[in-house]
DNA sequence: CAGTGAGCGAGCTTCCGCTTGACTT
């Protein structure tokens, strides 16, 4: 019997098998969605990957043809025969072939792979969407485009260029060095800012210097800021390798232990009178939504996760549809999030707490290729993380829970805070001319940091960014102090990179990719050590 | 003559990036 017409399907593919349940369902009948589960084929990885007729051709083993263009040598990956399998069947029945995989350099590849192996003979479409919704995907199929062979050359030199670079470096360091370790474009980069960050944690030489801080009895403290004149060191005048910099040494009055606790001395109980006073209005805005990158580093800081410890619950909340694609380089929301994040902060926080018009962030990341929205909650409307609650492991509600705050967060109002400044004079019994400061800093208004704090660090925390009110003041008058304290301070290294601070600085540089940033690290470990 | 040990040669390791399960540690 001749097939019916109708037994024809249009055969849509796309990379990930939970975003072909999710369109498959936006595009209904007729059409067939299916995910290629990223890469088909590849150059071969191993002597056993290569085929039978190409086995005595001395350049097989490299994957690449370097005396004729650098043709590469492809082979479908061996765990992706049976998916190719599958595919092909599909093909018998189809009418047309949809390429539907992401848009960016690796996903338009992936579309040249599957058109080389499924080699159709129906008409082939590419399609390409940045959100996922009804809307979105209607009218994403309705206007297809070509393949963009630009950007697939593009993929197969990048491909062939970290092949060439790390097979043939590798082998010399087993010669040279031992056995089993490697080089890369990326993995010895990572390796290299692991050691330069170590030298310089040995070329360090730490400083000690003191300080004076008068305890007023009106409830704050005051710090010395100057003695006839001359400032004292702050930590700003050292620089990274410990010493005190160039420009500060003429001018700054470095203190010590006895000089700090002669002044103390000196001072008794002077009260303080006040000299100046400034208050300056500060506006913060709020962060851009999180990607790859910057969800690994606040899942590292608040939560103390490692990349993939991150990356697999990122996973399991985006395979039961509570969040979107976690593996990305965009901090753009679709308009539906944007208006999403918008009501949740209008129900949650009020009006005023919502920014006056929706915000948009400029991605700052060299090289992205923003195939995906930010990672944010799903859906039209964010379910609260206390709705999910019920549903949620310990962790991924943690995780969904940063998420939300942050997506939500990014579309509210700046928060606004006022920074007051007050310098007080105070006269020695031997006769000099000390200045004291004391800083203080008060939220006027929370505006987004109502749903997404700012995170104390340690770092951070001695600095004079807390919320710190100074009792109302005025010029000339006195201040009783209760005490004068000295302290001793040692300039610290720079401090190590964690794997959250390594991705950061991997991304800075344009080094990996969201979907390698946890696995760099894992490699990077894992090779044999001396 | 069977079993043992030294010596030799062959084959393997490895890149980066895109995706999930199916496997063991």
């Amino acid at each position: 019997m001749a097939k019916a017409k109708t037994d024809l399907i249009k055969l849509v593919i796309v990379e990930s098998p939970a975003k072909a349940r999710k369109i498959g369902g936006y595009l209904g009948d007729g059409y067939v969605v299916e995910a290629s589960v990223g890469h088909i084929r590849d150059l071969p990885q191993r002597a056993a990957d290569i085929p039978k007729e190409y086995k005595k051709i001395a350049w097989a083993k490299e994957g690449v043809d370097i005396e004729n263009d650098f043709a590469p040598l492809y082979v479908i990956n061996p765990d992706k025969r049976a998916k190719v399998a599958e595919l092909q069947a599909l093909m018998k029945n189809a009418e047309e072939l949809i390429l539907a995989t992401d848009e960016d350099r690796e996903g338009e590849a992936i579309a040249w792979h599957l058109v080389e192996v499924l080699q159709p003979k129906v008409p082939i479409k590419r399609m390409v969407f940045n959100e996922i919704t009804k809307e979105a995907i209607q009218e994403a199929v309705e206007n297809t485009r070509d393949l963009d062979y630009h950007l697939i050359d593009a993929q197969e030199t990048r491909r062939v260029l970290d092949r060439l670079f790390g097979y043939r470096l590798s082998p010399v360091l087993w010669k040279k060095v031992m056995p089993r370790i490697s080089a890369g474009r990326v993995q010895s980069v990572a390796t290299r800012l692991i050691v330069e960050k170590e030298r310089e944690r040995m070329a360090f030489i730490s400083s000690a210097w003191w300080d004076l801080a008068a305890v007023t009895a009106l409830g704050f403290n005051a710090r010395l800021l100057e003695v006839d004149g001359k400032r004292v060191a702050a930590t700003s005048d050292f620089g990274a390798d410990g010493a005190v910099k160039e420009k500060s040494l003429s001018n700054i009055l470095l203190l010590d232990e006895a000089g700090a606790r002669g002044l103390v001395e000196s001072l008794k109980a002077t009260p303080l009178t006040v000299k100046s006073m400034e208050e300056s209005p500060r506006t913060e805005r709020p962060k851009p939504p999180f990607t790859t990158s910057t969800m690994q580093q606040d899942a590292g800081s608040r939560l103390g996760w490692g990349a993939q410890i991150t990356m697999r619950i990122a996973q399991r909340l985006y395979e039961n549809g509570y969040i979107t694609y976690m593996r990305t380089d965009s901090v753009n929301l679709s308009a539906q999030a944007i208006d999403a994040a918008r009501k949740a902060a209008k129900s949650l926080y009020g009006a005023d707490h919502v920014a006056d018009a929706p915000r948009t962030y400029l991605g700052k990341t060299k090289n992205a290729q923003e195939a995906h929205e930010a990672i944010r909650p799903a859906g039209e409307t964010f379910k609260t993380p206390g709705e999910l609650a019920p549903e949620l492991s310990r962790d991924e509600f943690a995780l969904y829970d940063l998420i939300w705050k942050r997506t939500v967060a990014s579309q509210m109002a700046d928060a606004k805070k006022m920074q007051m400044r007050v310098d007080f004079d105070a006269q020695t019994n031997d006769g000099k001319a000390t200045i004291f400061r004391a800083n203080g800093s008060v939220i006027t208004f929370a505006g987004f940091l109502a749903a997404y704090d700012d995170i104390v660090t340690d770092e951070n925390k001695d600095e004079e960014t807390e919320d710190k009110r100074l009792p109302a003041m005025t010029l000339g008058q006195t201040v009783k102090v209760n005490e004068y304290t000295c302290e001793g301070h040692e300039t610290k290294p720079p401090a190590r990179y964690t794997e959250p601070t390594l991705v950061k600085k991997l991304e800075e540089l344009g080094i990996g990719r969201p979907s390698t940033f946890a696995s760099i690290i894992q490699t990077i470990q894992d090779r044999p050590c001396i």
